[in-house]
DNA sequence: GCTATGACAAGGA
DNA sequence: CTCCTTGCCATAG
């Protein structure tokens, strides 16, 4: 199969979010050396098979946001909660507490040299 | 190579 | 807090 870098990055970077944790769009595509594209991210999520928890990547507003007939906010909302995640009947919940922040060396294994990833460290790791 | 599109994000109303 | 507009990035055509 043909998948582009992009893709492979998203399903690897995907696979790493622990249960029970989250990542925004934004984030993720921060994560594997695209800043800002968050949109990107999703849609590349859409082609991902259900091997790849793409139930753990939610809009950084803490909302879920999906309209995809095949994977749905109520399947996410679903699985998450199963994980531990509160979430209430807007599909809204507080990110932040639940938010995954990777370490270095998750963040190496993504193929991302040094620099980048401490960028990103003083982005999104710090408390 | 250019245009349109989308499971986004941030700021203003 | 919700709705709308503008900006970004990676694909499909």
């Amino acid at each position: 199969m043909n998948m582009s870098k992009f893709k492979q990055k998203v399903e690897q970077a995907t696979k790493i979010i622990p249960s029970g944790k989250v990542v925004s769009y934004g984030q993720l595509a921060l994560m594997i050396g695209a800043p800002g594209a968050a949109q990107a991210v999703g849609n590349s999520l859409h082609d991902l098979d259900n091997q790849t928890p793409w139930w753990r990547v939610v809009n950084n507003a803490g909302r879920i946001s999906t309209q995809c007939t095949t994977h749905t906010a109520k399947t996410q909302k679903k699985k998450l909660e199963a994980e531990g995640v509160t979430i209430d009947k807007r599909l809204t919940f507080d990110i932040e507490k639940y938010r995954f922040r990777p370490t270095p060396k998750e963040l190496k294994n993504l193929e991302l040299d040094e620099s980048y990833v401490e960028e990103v460290i003083r982005k999104y790791l710090i408390d």
